[in-house]
RNA sequence: GGUCUGGUAGUUCAGUUGGUUAGAAUACCUGCCUGUCACGCAGGGGGUCGCGAGUUCGAGUCUCGUCCAGACCGCCA
């Protein structure tokens, strides 16, 4: 036997008695006289003694040629420390060892394996089975396991069934880029990897499995971001025979669930608001609610004046920033060069300062009086000592800006606190969203999405004003998950997929195994996917998934650790019936 | 595809205007140390300054290219 306890259990209590422990080696303090060795496994810290008196000498010599990280395995006695360490639930007592065994040594680790690590992501990201023995990542795993068995409860409890969908699937043009695998023997036919059920669980609709659920991988070939993998997980969920209403009550349940068990934090309110309401007020599908600085419009009381820029703007828009007056001239001038970086692409900012005696200064104040002013400080609903920040433009883009301004801002001045939580629904999303690129609308959720009942008729007059049967819920200015009535009747689908522009032969070919399936009684059905490595780490209260993920992928989609992708030889390829065609 | 930041000891970093033998902390090794727990003290080893070219009497430092890493924009139905 390996163990009776584990390094984090045993206590006063247990003083007197023999007990086999292993573990590795965190740390060894060599007083010569004496040896201290912490003995560190997932559950914690034990420390065990050998000394001159009581250690026979060739075992204080094996203890002091032990290294960090070395597996070893001890048997001894429980007994109280002379001083003890208030620090550790284990310091009031420590092993005096009578038994060692050298189970493996170890290298010297690359970097350190304590919680405050000196090592660097790439680093972290080579080593990471070294980097998931240090304990904020080991928490952050069990973390996650927490939240997937309460997710798995709870949806289990109201009757959702988990199935398996394959991941071996074909090939679609919509939406993100596919990663593809050859078929051996098929030659010159690829598999697709899904990028979500999607389609699989509209089918398990129609098999009548009438709620489903399943936590699952899915994979996009898209560049990545901190909070971006091309591999990630779904919660991803359907129902039958529901309206939009029941699916927002079903999954306003889970989370309101998932904060208590998790967080213990209660949420008594749960809004909803319509896209173009998030629109107006943040600019923004995904608001963080926690704070305010709600957009206000400001067209009408700042395009009666000879300020060329505000008259030719579609829109003027600003907000106003708490206690902004005490930032100084510098400090506004930083504000105006980040608004001005490409990343944002303001092309200036028109600031407002409101004076505690009442009074207004602004960078506009050769064309702007106080009455002008104080009717902008009324419309971002700014007070004495605010300040106000405008921008102007194209309305979508402003609105982009300025949204980027205000989560720029309020993580500045610390308002996105990490322990607080504010779930919202975001609904009626447009149908359809207009491509530059291709000159053509393109379904903004996926082309299974269900219009708004009456709106079928718009898609030829006005397809941007099309409102969809489709949601997202957003938590802390994170969407955390999207979903949709969908299109369960076979024409509608037929004329869908008409009008994103496929023919009914593409159509037929890519999807004709579900508009065959529509023919058989396909019930209404609808649902929602959540990405539980973003759900995760917001909960986690943290920024960066790749923390709660096992073993993530670097910023260009690689995996440092097993060093993949990686060529593949040519009998390999010969075998795929492919030929290379590099360009360097 | 683009913008920005970084790459110097095992690790995290400093390195001034281009100028002698490239430093600190930590880790590692050796010795000492009668209760350590960030132990302490003394000593030691450790560098292709990412790589390649250029400017220069002289490059860690300047220029160009390139590779790698990170953040962001495009992209992500």
């Amino acid at each position: 036997m390996y163990r009776t306890h584990n390094n984090g259990q045993l206590r006063s209590g247990d003083i007197g008695t023999t007990v086999t422990l292993s573990g590795w080696v965190q740390k060894i303090r060599d007083k010569g006289f004496m040896v201290w060795v912490d003995l560190r496994d997932r559950y914690g810290i034990t420390q065990l003694i050998f000394d001159e008196e009581r250690t026979p000498k060739e075992m204080m010599e094996t203890a002091s040629g032990l290294g960090r990280e070395f597996v070893i395995q001890v048997r001894g006695e429980v007994i109280e420390r002379e001083s003890k360490n208030p620090n550790l639930p284990t310091g009031d007592v420590e092993i005096l060892v009578r038994e060692i065994t050298v189970l493996n040594s170890s290298l010297t680790p690359p970097f350190t394996i304590e919680d405050d690590t000196d090592g660097g992501e790439d680093l972290r990201m080579k080593y990471r089975y070294l980097d998931i023995r240090r304990s904020p990542v080991r928490s952050n795993l069990v973390f996650r396991h927490k939240v997937t068995m309460a997710v798995r409860n709870y949806l289990s409890g109201k009757d959702f069934v988990e199935v398996e969908t394959p991941y071996l699937i074909k090939s679609t043009p919509e939406g993100a880029r596919d990663f593809v695998v050859p078929s051996r023997m098929n030659e010159g036919q690829f598999y697709a990897l899904p990028q979500s059920p999607q389609t699989f669980k509209q089918l398990l609709m129609v098999g009548g499995m009438d709620k489903y659920f399943q936590i699952v991988k899915c994979f996009r070939d898209e560049d990545l971001r901190a909070d971006r993998q091309p591999e990630f997980t779904q919660i991803d969920c359907e129902m039958a025979f529901v309206e939009q209403e029941d699916v927002l009550n079903t999954f306003e349940g889970l989370t309101k669930h998932l904060l208590k068990e998790i967080n213990g934090v209660t949420i008594d309110s749960f809004p909803r608001m319509t896209y173009d309401e998030a629109m107006r007020r943040y600019g923004n599908d995904k608001p963080d609610i926690r704070f305010g600085m709600e957009f206000g419009e400001l067209n009408e009381v700042a395009q009666h004046k000879d300020f060329k820029v505000f008259n030719s703007a579609e829109l003027v828009v600003g907000i106003a920033v708490p206690n902004g007056n005490n930032y100084s001239r510098k400090e506004i001038d930083k504000l105006i060069d980040w608004v001005k970086r490409p990343q944002v692409g303001a092309l200036g900012m028109v600031y407002v300062r409101c004076n505690d005696d009442g009074t207004y200064k602004s960078s506009v104040d050769k064309f702007y009086d106080q009455e002008d002013l104080a009717a902008w400080a009324e419309a971002t609903g700014a007070n004495a000592g605010d300040l106000i920040c405008v921008l102007s433009g194209d309305a979508a883009k402003t609105r982009a800006q300025l949204s980027a301004l205000r989560m720029e801002l309020a993580e500045q001045m610390g308002l996105r606190k990490p322990d607080e939580f504010a779930p919202l629904w975001v609904v009626d999303f447009p149908l359809l969203e207009w491509d530059e690129e291709t000159e053509r609308y393109h379904a903004m959720h996926h082309p299974f999405t269900s219009p708004k009942p009456g709106q079928m008729e718009l898609l030829k007059s006005d397809p941007g004003a099309v409102k969809a049967n489709a949601y997202d819920l957003v938590l802390n200015g994170n969407e955390i998950g999207g979903g949709s009535i969908r299109i369960h009747d076979k024409e509608i689908q037929s004329k869908m997929f008409d009008y994103l522009g496929f023919t009914p032969e593409e159509a037929k070919a890519q999807f004709g195994f579900l508009m065959d399936a529509f023919q058989y009684g396909a019930p209404p059905h609808g649902g929602i996917a959540f990405g539980l490595d973003r759900l995760v780490a917001i909960l986690g209260g943290q920024e960066t998934i790749r923390d709660f993920i096992a073993f993530p992928k670097n910023n260009a989609g690689r995996d440092v650790m097993i060093d993949a992708p990686a060529p593949i030889d040519h009998e390999q390829l010969d075998e795929l019936h492919l030929q290379l065609n590099l360009k360097s």
